[in-house]
RNA sequence: CGGGGUGUAGCUCAGACUGGUAGAGCACUGCGUUCGGGACGCAGGGGCCGCAGGUUCAAAUCCUGUCACCCCGACCA
């Protein structure tokens, strides 16, 4: 390709509404332009890197066994409403009607749909398993897109389902989708963990994330430095053993005391000069059906929602409104402790038998202190594994090492879904002895635009995108020093049609700029070699061949340029 | 949805407080000089100052509304 034909609008200047450098990296290297918030127009140079991610994770994927269909971006609201997702999965979910009135929705997953291909076309054990997959745009209408490529409202995503006719086929095809998201992140050449994962709105009970690691990540990782145990912050599984011995604090009596309009720990903590970690934090829930619950913390931990719905059981809770609060506490937000609390609780396993604690007095402007487990409450609390793990935190999996704390780019997952899907649409199939049996499933996705984007964020330096060789638009970049000299540009145009032969595309920068120009696009853009044809160079019979990662220049003789530059850009 | 911010040339931004002929740098066009890390000179082109109302002799500037985009929060593969 010649520069001087190709559409690549590079910028100077990093555009203003672009905060985190893969965003800023793209868009000045001509690559993508954003034309509504969160949906963005793929340039050439963007679409050819984007192409690689597809075909890598194509070729892991059919390797791997799996079928590529295509099934409707836009999708018939009766099979959502079999779901029952139609009414809850909310304002994501991009709803349309059709010039006859009838309710469809842009994709942003496709369980039902492809539970309904399976349910209508497969019938016998025989047929069974499947995993069928496909390359997609989906449409997901976030509160905040942001960050680009990262978190967009429309995204291009690998979702895989498959079909099996038990527990134990699917959890087989689960590690081997775990496997084959191991092969195409390494091949994409990312740096990444695999996660235990929380289940989210999707459902299911086994899950992995796959975290490309980058500091720019909007998750937390907990991986333990002693065992291979590594999961979401927000499920890191945490010990029974408390931190420290708040056990060993002296029994107190328990006192009322005024807090006039201290409502958070910080303020109460600063008030009544007590440490956050002496504090019971009381956080009232709602479940599904609307009931109430209180979920117990130290002051100074972080709830996790994810923990809580799985010591519950149940697939969504919320923070409840003020009102409730008050039904609950009879006090408004900010003054609830478990002291005397009606509502069913749950309290962090680091809580039991704390003495001499800090919390609401279920009262408005009032606390109470010298709080202790047993004898001022306790009947009826429930103890679990409640709080976000943090650095230093105890692995519960070995017992032997602390937790890292790493921020992630989620760029796939995988889950073992179970019959959630199945059931409700009635996917089964007869089995050997002729008996009707719920299919198992299990669900896969990888964010194809947001596993480009991640690379960018993990490798880049000041001058631009440094991409790894196998999602670079092109292997090779030749760049002619001056168009003026025949010599150079038919040395470099040699080298090009060499290359071609030998069946590698090369970029040309053919355009007649001033050198620097063109040596700060081709850092900007990335591509992993860059040949530099000079007169400099051509007076020695050589070319340099320099590489975009560590910067280093080694020359080659004319000559063994396209053989030798053939074997590198494999 | 709540809080904050910004909309002026393709990009980055001045101008607004104090109303009076719409600006700079980069980019773009032509000519010339230059040519190994974002050159220089000369001459040009390019604007519904987001949109709609209002105030005024006069609005980019003041007022009201509205739309878009960005940030923080709640939410999320």
């Amino acid at each position: 390709m010649r520069f001087s034909n190709l559409f690549a609008p590079t910028l100077k200047d990093d555009p203003t509404d672009a905060e985190v450098v893969s965003h800023k990296l793209l868009v000045r290297a001509g690559m993508i332009r954003q034309v509504a918030r969160g949906i963005y127009d793929y340039l050439p140079l963007g679409l050819r890197a984007l192409r690689n991610v597809e075909r890598i994770i194509r070729e892991e994927m059919d390797r791997a066994g799996a079928q590529e269909i295509l099934m409707p971006a836009i999708c018939p609201a009766e099979l959502w409403q079999e779901s029952g997702r139609w009414d809850r999965y909310g304002k994501d979910l991009l709803r349309l009607k059709d010039r006859h009135e009838r309710d469809f929705c842009f994709g942003p997953t496709h369980e039902e749909v492809v539970t309904d291909i399976v349910r209508r076309e497969i019938r016998s054990y025989r047929d069974l398993p499947k995993n069928l997959y496909q390359v997609q745009t989906k449409f997901r209408d976030e509160i905040r897109p942001r960050f680009g490529l990262l978190r967009g409202r429309e995204f291009l995503m690998k979702d895989a389902y498959s079909f099996h006719v038990d527990r134990a086929d699917c959890e087989r095809e689960y590690r081997r989708m775990y496997e084959a998201y191991e092969r195409v992140f390494s091949r994409c050449g990312l740096r990444f963990r695999a996660v235990e994962a929380d289940t989210g709105a999707i459902g299911g009970s086994l899950s992995h994330e796959f975290q490309v690691l980058a500091e720019s990540g909007e998750d937390s990782i907990a991986a333990c430095n002693a065992c291979s145990y590594a999961a979401n912050v927000e499920l890191a599984a945490l010990g029974p053993a408390p931190v420290d011995a708040l056990t060993e604090e002296a029994s107190a009596e328990l006192r009322r005391v005024s807090t006039p309009n201290r409502r958070t720990v910080e303020d109460v903590s600063s008030y009544l000069d007590i440490p956050a970690d002496r504090f019971i934090k009381t956080l009232i829930f709602v479940r599904e059906d609307g009931s109430p619950i209180a979920a117990l913390v130290r002051g100074d931990q972080m709830l996790s929602e994810a923990k809580l719905r799985v010591a519950l059981g149940v697939p969504w809770v919320g923070l409840a409104d003020a009102d409730v609060v008050r039904r609950v506490t009879g006090a408004s937000v900010g003054f609830a402790g478990p002291v005397g609390l009606d509502a069913p609780i749950l309290a962090d396993q680091t809580l039991e038998g704390i003495r001499g604690a800090a919390s609401g007095a279920n009262q408005d402007d009032e606390h109470l202190v010298g709080v202790e487990h047993g004898r001022d409450f306790g009947d009826g609390v429930t103890f679990a594994d409640l709080r976000e793990a943090r650095a230093g935190d105890r692995c519960a999996r070995c017992g032997e090492g602390t937790y890292e704390i790493y921020r992630g780019i989620e760029v796939g997952q995988v889950f073992y879904l179970g019959t959630k899907y199945s059931t409700a649409l009635g996917a089964t199939f007869l089995d050997a002895s002729g008996q009707s049996q719920v299919m198992e499933m299990g669900c896969y996705g990888i964010g194809v635009s947001r596993t480009l984007a991640a690379a960018i964020e993990q490798s880049h330096d000041e001058n631009g995108i440094i991409w790894p060789k196998p999602l670079s638009p092109y292997p090779i970049e030749i760049v002619p020093v001056s168009m003026n000299d025949a010599a150079v540009v038919s040395a470099a145009e040699k080298l090009a049609a060499d290359l071609q032969e030998r069946g590698i595309e090369t970029l040309v920068d053919d355009r007649d700029e001033r050198p620097g120009v063109k040596f700060k696009d081709a850092d900007l853009i990335g591509i992993p070699l860059r040949v530099t044809v000079g007169k400099k160079g051509l007076d020695r019979g050589i070319v340099e061949v320099k590489h975009r990662k560590d910067g280093t220049v080694e020359e080659v003789a004319v000559g063994d340029a396209a053989a030798r530059l053939a074997e590198r850009a494999l």
